[in-house]
RNA sequence: CGGGGCGUAGCGCAGUCUGGCUAGCGCACCUGCCUUGGGAGCAGGGGGUCGGAGGUUCGAAUCCUCUCGCCCCGACCA
């Protein structure tokens, strides 16, 4: 392609409602154009790295012998209704009426429709294993899009589906996926993680993501180095740094306006290691107590697991449900749930004394209070791995892939069931399995960039080469530049010349910033010697071939 | 949905507190000259319902009310 006659509209200044690094260059560097808040339009340079990653996505989900089809973007209502999810849902999914006034809404994922086919063609286990997927569009009325293309209200997804007629087969399903995300983000030229990771909306039992470190992801994971544990801190389990504790005997000690622990820590001090933290909630079969260790955080999606939905007690209901405000609270004596972290189970600790502006000194589990066990805390950076002891690494990441096994969530209320050997009917296992291609774009650029502008991993690059004819008005530079351009593109490589009218100047500063892998440089008096310069982008080291030899060079 | 910030030319911004010349600057854009190895230089030029609606006032980008949009933090999140 010649610049000259493509769209790349490069911006000298960043758009000040950019924040992270991979927005600022794709707007910089002419990909995409933001339409409203979540919507992108992809300008010619985007769409072609976008095509890389499709193709990529395809021949290697093809390899694993999943077969591409494409469904609906609208849905009608029934589908969703039968599994639960059209309730289940809030405001997340787009709604709406056709003219007769039946209820829609647009796809945020296509379990339902998947699952909806596999009941209507599926019959027997003959037929099975089947894995489908296609490249399709999805929206979601996302409560807040942010970051660029991360997360958008309308986005392009692989979606894939397995349908077994056994947990094994379900197994093997999920492990050909697992292989095949291995291979694609790598070919596409990512430093990524699979973690384990929390199911949640999805069901089903087991979920892996695909995570990609970058600042700029909304994502943390919690990795160790030594035994390779890698978990979503959504329930990444950890242990916490010992404290030595001392034989206190039970008292209560007075400690006047100090609420908190960090107050109380101060007052006393004592570190808030020596802490019990006891924070009251709601759920929806009454309230709970839930305790962890005073420098910890108490982890809302753990607990949930455990307790259901809950909230925070409003400090009334503190009042009215313990008899003692908010502040002075101790697990001594109560009548509610109790659900304790456990690193509590040993030593001797500090919390409320259940009575105004006192708190207890000494307390110890199974003597002062007695509870049901669980790993409640957030783990944090510095904690021990739950495997194998050693620390823990905390690191920010762009999740980028996820893998799940959904088990019969699906084809029980779709009745997506097949004959066995034996003539009984069985629901299918099935898996489900996503990719989103926009993140990986920005990925690689969050992962590869310069001041200058974007690196591209050679893979999904929107083009091989960019040559740079510096001086368009010299005979022999453009020459030289068109049969190079000739030459390069009937070999079958992809080459984008800058032929425009620029001084030299602005086709380095363009160049770095689109990012194509290898420039050829053009200069009258390199060529007056038979030279071009070859540059790499990203390690800017060139060197100069004859004119002849850059197809050597290159192929 | 809660908190914060911002809407003035294609982009980046000043002007708003304290109402008052014809609404400014840089970049980009157009014309000409010049220049061609890291976003040059000179000269001339085009482009604005100051997000929108209503109000106060002799007079509103500026003050008041309402409203729409975008960004950030949090909640939420297949």
């Amino acid at each position: 392609m010649r610049f000259s006659k493509m769209l790349i509209p490069t911006l000298r200044e960043v758009p000040s409602d950019a924040e992270a690094i991979s927005h600022k260059l794709m707007l910089r560097a002419g990909y995409v154009r933001q339409l409203a808040a979540g919507l992108y339009v992809y300008l010619p340079l985007g769409l072609r790295v976008i095509n890389k990653i499709h193709a990529i996505l395809k021949e290697e989900m093809d390899a694993i012998g999943a077969q591409e089809i494409t469904m609906p973007v609208l849905h009608p209502a029934e589908i969703w209704q039968q599994t639960g999810r059209w309730q289940a849902i809030g405001d997340e999914m787009f709604r709406l009426k056709d003219r007769t006034g039946r209820d829609m809404c647009l796809g945020m994922t296509h379990e339902e429709i998947m699952t909806w086919l596999a009941s209507r063609e599926i019959r027997s286990y003959r037929d099975l294993p089947q894995m489908w997927y296609q490249i399709q569009t999805k929206l979601r009325d996302e409560a807040r899009p942010k970051s660029g293309v991360l997360r958008t209200r309308e986005f392009i997804m692989k979606d894939s589906y397995s349908f077994d007629a056994s947990e094994d087969g379900l197994e093997k399903s999920y492990r050909l996926h697992e292989g095949a995300y291995h291979r694609i983000f790598k070919r596409c030229g990512l430093n990524f993680y699979q973690v384990e990771s929390d199911p949640g909306m999805m069901g089903g039992a087991i979920s892996h993501e695909f995570m990609a470190p970058s600042p700029a992801g909304e994502d943390e994971v919690a990795l160790c180095d030594k035994c390779g544990y890698a978990a979503n801190v959504e329930l990444a389990l950890s242990v916490l740094p010992k404290v030595e504790f001392e034989e206190w005997e039970f008292e209560e000690i007075h400690t006047p306006e100090k609420r908190t622990v960090q107050e109380v820590s101060n007052f006393l001090k004592l570190s808030p290691a020596y802490f019990i933290k006891s924070i009251l909630v709601i759920s929806d079969s009454g309230p709970v107590l839930a305790l962890v260790r005073g420098d910890q955080d108490l982890h809302e999606k753990k607990l949930s697991k455990i307790i259901g939905n809950h909230r925070p007690a409003q400090k009334t209901e503190v009042k009215d449900i313990l008899g003692i405000e908010a502040g002075f609270i101790g697990p001594m004596n109560q009548k509610v749930r109790i659900i304790a972290d456990t690193i509590l189970e040993k030593g001797c600790y500090v919390s409320g004394a259940n009575k105004p502006h006192y708190h207890a000194k000494g307390i110890r589990a199974g003597k002062d209070f007695s509870t049901e066990w669980y790993d409640i805390h957030v783990a944090k950076e510095g904690d021990g791995c739950a495997k194998c002891g050693n620390r823990l690494r905390i690191e920010r990441c762009i999740e980028i892939g996820n893998i799940f096994k959904l088990g019969t969530k699906y084809s029980v209320p779709l009745k997506a069931v097949y004959l066995d050997e034996n003539g009984t009917e069985m629901p299918v296992i099935m898996g489900s399995y996503g990719i989103g291609p926009a993140r990986i774009a920005a990925a690689a650029i969050e992962q590869n960039n310069d001041k200058d502008g974007i690196v591209w991993p050679k893979s999904i690059a929107p083009f091989n080469v960019e040559i740079l004819p510096l001086n368009v008005k010299d005979v022999k530079t453009v020459e030289v530049a068109e049969k190079l351009y000739k030459d390069l593109t009937e070999k079958g490589i992809e080459v984008l010349m800058d032929d425009r009218d620029e001084r030299a100047g602005i086709k380095f500063k363009d160049a770095d910033l689109i990012g194509i892998p290898v420039q050829v440089i053009l200069g009258e008096k390199n060529l007056k010697e038979g030279l071009v310069e070859i540059k790499d982008r990203r390690t800017k080291e060139a060197v100069k071939v004859k004119i002849e030899e850059v197809m050597i060079d290159r192929v």
